[in-house]
RNA sequence: GGGCGCGUAGCUCAGCGGGAGAGCACCUCGUUGACAUCGAGGGGGUCACAGGUUCGAUCCCUGUCGCGCCCA
């Protein structure tokens, strides 16, 4: 303990320095410096295992458990990532004080296409061989290799931010044992039915040649032309100059026109009716397709006739189906046309058709157009060409144009699957915050479509289905498993014989062309849907699964809740019988300054790590948390973050301030117990402040927590409390200085506690270096709630969410005990006072350098005797010369009215009368002002008659003060006058 | 077309049924014993517009206008 015998401002920086030192603790720098804190404060965490789950004084202790969203491994910390990385720390490191076992679990995410991207990429870059030259076995070595180099960046970030993940327990989506519970999770749907394999139409991206899910495509508005065309009626001369020969259909995609199976209109188009059931020739090709009735055709669009093109275009392909036309691709992989040796398409077309196809064959998708137009127009075909601004689907990884294409693909049933999900999140087992992000879950959620999971992809995990000879698929877990239910069914169904069984499963290379493997992998979001339990050890250990699920909150932004937490939703439901978490905490987008959306191309993006270099990680968080409001994105001004960075060092100096005047923490100190008015006053403040804090993190409220701790620290700390308590602190020895010093110390620490969550470095490190600790401040005890009794804080950490032995007391006390009006009454006389004097004084442009004096008039025995209390301290901080008392106030004087009583400046000679005349006038008028608008509402009968008692003695009290301010005013004119 | 959200001080944003707030910017003053990364003071808003509910509306409801996002 430390109690000071020296006066150590009087005996200057050098002796301050060597007590501490020898007090074995290091004196706080002069300056704050973020970059070295932030380095030493990381390192010591780390030495100390501070963030580890599990730590044995912890086992009885509630487990506080969260997930992060695994970034992709590929990635680069950006704002997104601060943000949502920073919301989650605050939480862990205030739960982890509030004594709970906390366990945030690290990873990262194996990001399928943007990994494969990149490593592909830099083959491209390096002049290698392509992935498909170089084999799928030895370019996934390079990937794992790439991984292993580059792969980690952004957990090393995530480091620099603060995050307190347990990084012992960092996972990997594609690691073994995630990997196996992918393939278990594959395999147990299957069986139940809920993944299938089906031939439809899919988004097809052929740039990357996969397909993409619904999710993976973005509608983007792209000014393009609608094209009319003239089909030939069978039986009829096409005459271009006749319509009678003729039907017109509008469509944005020429080029698939090869492809039409019909012609559709709508039922109720008289327009068309009497045409229903009969035929046209394709143009150029010469095809016979019917004309069809179907709902879909709009007659207010376009001519109000449509070709259909089941295997191009999603809408065609339900049309087709209702009316069992055929499906009829004619473009291959890479969007380019496929028709030479294209069966479906050659089938039954007329002589000379095929010299068509050898033409158009192989030409890309949009030369295609242009070719396909030139020479429908060349025949008469083309009628017009009108200008139409439609949605076009493109790849939000490729950026290119999605191709509709039929193919086998594997689905998961999420229709099925989203029923529990649905259901948890209805009956509130899951609730999101803010809640109106539950209707678009459930606007999503009950209009789900069959979600296609495999990919064209080599990077990922590969689907364990393995295929017979005769296309029969065989799913399992394990490669041994599968090869095993084939060779046995094989055998069995005499295809092969025992023999051959046995060495086609003892050697591989013997089954090779018999027993095939499924080549896809699957979407990188179907093993993120596992990460709540993966994570934990399922299937192969569930110890942690049992301890740590459900996780208690899920913090991610709103763009993924689609991608991931829906998807979490269904696979805890269905695998775990639970939901993955209670709480889903959805977090804004940080946008740049103008609101825009942050993106490379745009060149608007903000790197936090430079901001981390310019400000530092806590100035970051900080401004992170104080700009989170609920609902509302963040515009983010790096000027921002500088404000931030003053911030703390203003705490900075302030603990320096507290060491060079000798203060100190007693061991036995006991706040509530001050007898100083200011120290109670403090005390009760700093109560405030915390329960403030704490009920605003509680309510996931990040920014009124950030609002209340630093106006506690600025406005309450250091601009009044270490102000009002120089005069003691710089004077005689005695127990009211040495009162003084530890509450100064105290509400330091319970400042350094309260901050920790946001700012935990600066926090970290001033806790260190202001006293002898026992510990690490991010293990230390958060300040309780005043009431709050120990065994009741015990039972907080250590009771779990579901069995209802958590009082609703515990969550919503007020300051009880510590709460002391009479300290508040008379530190809030003092402050007024000040404030009004320097304000007057700087309306009437006294110079600092002039003390005025200051007469009480009329002052009560209460307010002589807070006078006296307080008069150093009101004499520095207001510039006064000195304090007197007098019946009246003496004539010529500036008259302030504070708290009911008159406050006189003698300034005659100084100020300037008229000046002074017009600045009461001006508050004559306030007054008169709002005692016309409250005799207003209090001369209403209704508002006395119905609004509530309460507010109703307020107006009349507010009515009360305001006369006699205008009194006093009036007073104060009339003697101005004989002044004058 | 459907859904969600937002229009509050010059800027970025809190507040959301009972007298309009913060930070930054701006203006004035300041080498006061932690801090100029600071201190003191100040100016600045028919809370988008129009109706309605209410004793009372920036706040609730309806509509209009403007902006953003998501889904078709």
């Amino acid at each position: 303990m430390l109690t000071c015998q020296v006066d150590l401002p009087r005996c200057g920086g050098f002796l301050a320095r060597s007590i501490a030192q020898r007090l074995h603790f290091p004196m706080i720098e002069k300056n704050y410096q973020p970059a070295d804190i932030e380095t030493r404060m990381a390192r010591l965490w780390e030495e100390a295992g501070a963030f580890k789950a599990g730590r044995p004084e912890r086992r009885d202790a509630r487990p506080f458990t969260v997930v992060i969203p695994p970034p992709n491994v590929t990635g680069s910390l950006h704002m997104g990532h601060a943000l949502n990385n920073t919301l989650q720390d605050i939480l862990c490191r205030f739960e982890r004080m509030r004594g709970r076992d906390v366990l945030w679990q690290p990873g990262t995410d194996h990001a399928g296409i943007a990994t494969q991207m990149v490593v592909e990429r830099q083959l491209m870059e390096r002049q290698e061989p392509g992935r498909r030259d170089m084999g799928r076995a030895k370019f996934l070595e390079r990937v794992w290799q790439w991984k292993a180099e580059s792969g980690g960046v952004i957990v090393n970030q995530l480091k620099r931010l603060g995050a307190s993940c347990d990084w012992s327990r960092e996972r990997f989506t594609m690691d073994e044992g995630l990997s196996r519970a992918v393939a278990k999770v594959f395999v147990e749907l299957h069986r139940e039915g809920l993944i299938y394999k089906d031939k439809r139409l899919v988004n097809w991206d052929p740039k990357l040649l996969t397909a993409i899910s619904d999710l993976e495509v973005q509608q983007i508005e792209v000014k393009g032309s609608l094209w009319y065309l003239r089909y030939p009626i069978e039986g009829k001369s096409f005459n271009p100059d006749d319509p009678a020969t003729f039907i017109v259909v509008a469509t944005t995609r020429p080029e698939t026109m090869l492809g039409d199976t019909a012609v559709a209109v709508n039922p109720d188009d008289e327009r068309y009716a009497d045409l229903v059931g009969k035929h046209v020739i394709l143009p150029l090709v010469g095809r016979k397709i019917p004309i069809v009735a179907d709902e879909y055709s709009d007659p207010e669009k376009g001519s109000g006739a449509v070709k259909v093109t089941p295997a191009h275009d999603f809408n065609d392909f339900e049309v087709g189906r209702r009316h069992n036309l055929p499906q009829m691709s004619v473009l291959d992989q890479e969007g380019c046309l496929a028709l030479v040796g294209n069966e479906d398409y050659l089938r039954g077309l007329p002589e000379g058709a095929s010299q068509l196809a050898e033409e158009l064959h192989g030409i890309d998708r949009f030369a295609a157009r242009k070719l396909i137009v030139a020479r429908l127009e060349d025949f008469g075909f083309l009628e017009r060409i009108e200008p139409n601004t439609h949605m076009v689907p493109h790849g939000d990884r490729s950026g290119v144009v999605i191709e509709p294409y039929l193919t086998d693909q594997w689905y998961v049933d999420a229709h099925t699957m989203a029923q529990p999900a649905i259901a948890a999140v209805r009956s509130g087992a899951t609730t999101f915050v803010p809640k109106n992000w539950e209707k678009t879950y459930f606007e999503w959620m009950e209009n789900i479509q069959p979600w296609c999971i495999s990919r064209q992809l080599w990077w990922g995990h590969q689907i364990p289905a393995w295929y017979g000879p005769d296309g029969k698929v065989f799913v399992a877990e394990t490669e041994e498993e599968a090869v095993g239910n084939a060779l046995g069914y094989y055998v069995e169904q005499e295809v092969i014989t025992p023999e051959q069984g046995d060495e086609m499963a003892r050697d591989p290379a013997r089954r090779e062309g018999f027993i095939t493997r499924d080549e896809d992998v699957l979407d990188t979001w179907f093993s993120s849907a596992l990460w709540p339990f993966s994570t934990l050890g399922w299937p192969d250990d569930e110890t942690d699964v049992k301890r740590h699920y459900p996780t208690d909150v899920l913090v991610t932004g709103f763009d993924i809740i689609f991608f991931w937490v829906a998807r979490m939703m269904m696979m805890g439901m269905h695998f775990m019988k639970d939901v993955p978490f209670p709480t889903v905490y959805i977090h804004a987008l940080v946008r740049d300054e103008k609101g825009a959306k942050m993106s490379k191309s745009k060149g608007n993006v903000i790197d936090p790590l430079h901001l981390i270099d310019d400000y530092g990680a806590d100035a970051l968080r900080f401004t992170l948390a104080a700009m989170a409001a609920q609902g509302r994105d963040i515009k983010l001004a790096p000027q921002r973050v500088e404000g931030y960075r003053n911030f703390a060092t203003k705490l900075w100096n302030a603990c320096r301030f507290a060491e060079m005047n000798g203060c100190a923490l007693p061991a036995d100190f006991d706040a509530t117990q001050a007898t100083q008015t200011l120290n109670r006053w403090i005390a009760h403040e700093t109560v405030r402040a915390t329960r403030e804090v704490t009920e605003a993190i509680e309510a996931y409220r990040f920014n009124d927590a950030a609002a209340s701790i630093y106006r506690f620290v600025w406005n309450v700390y250091c601009d009044w409390y270490l102000e009002l308590a120089k005069p003691v602190l710089m004077g005689e020895e005695g127990a009211a200085k040495s009162e003084t010093r530890a509450m100064v110390a105290w509400a330091r620490d319970e400042i350094l506690k309260l901050l920790h969550p946001f700012m935990p470095f600066i926090s970290e490190e001033l806790w260190a270096v202001t006293a002898r600790r026992d510990g690490l401040l991010v293990l230390t005890e958060w300040p309780r709630k005043a009431g709050l009794t120990s065994d009741e804080a015990v039972l907080m950490a250590t009771t779990s969410p579901n069995d209802g032995l958590l009082p609703p007391v515990l969550l919503a006390l007020d300051t009880g005990e510590f709460s002391d009006p009479a300290a508040e009454a008379e530190i809030g006389w003092v402050v007024d006072l000040v404030t009004a004097i320097r304000s007057v004084r700087a309306e009437m442009n006294v110079t600092p350098a002039t003390l005025t004096p200051l007469v009480l008039a009329g002052a009560s025995d209460e307010t002589r005797a807070r006078a006296q209390r307080w008069n150093d301290v009101i004499r520095r901080m207001a510039r006064l010369g000195d304090i007197s008392f007098a019946d009246r106030p003496p004539e010529g004087a500036v008259q302030l009215l504070v708290r009911g009583e008159v406050a006189a400046l003698p300034l005659k000679g100084v100020i300037d009368l008229a000046a002074e005349k017009t600045r009461l006038d001006k508050e004559l008028a306030k007054a008169d002002a709002d005692i016309k608008r409250v005799d207003a509402k209090l001369g209403n009968e209704k508002f006395v008659a119905n609004a509530p008692e309460e507010i109703v003695e307020e107006e009349k009290e507010k009515r009360e003060a305001a006369v006699a301010r205008k009194t006093k005013i009036l007073e104060a004119l009339e003697r101005l006058k004989n002044a004058a």
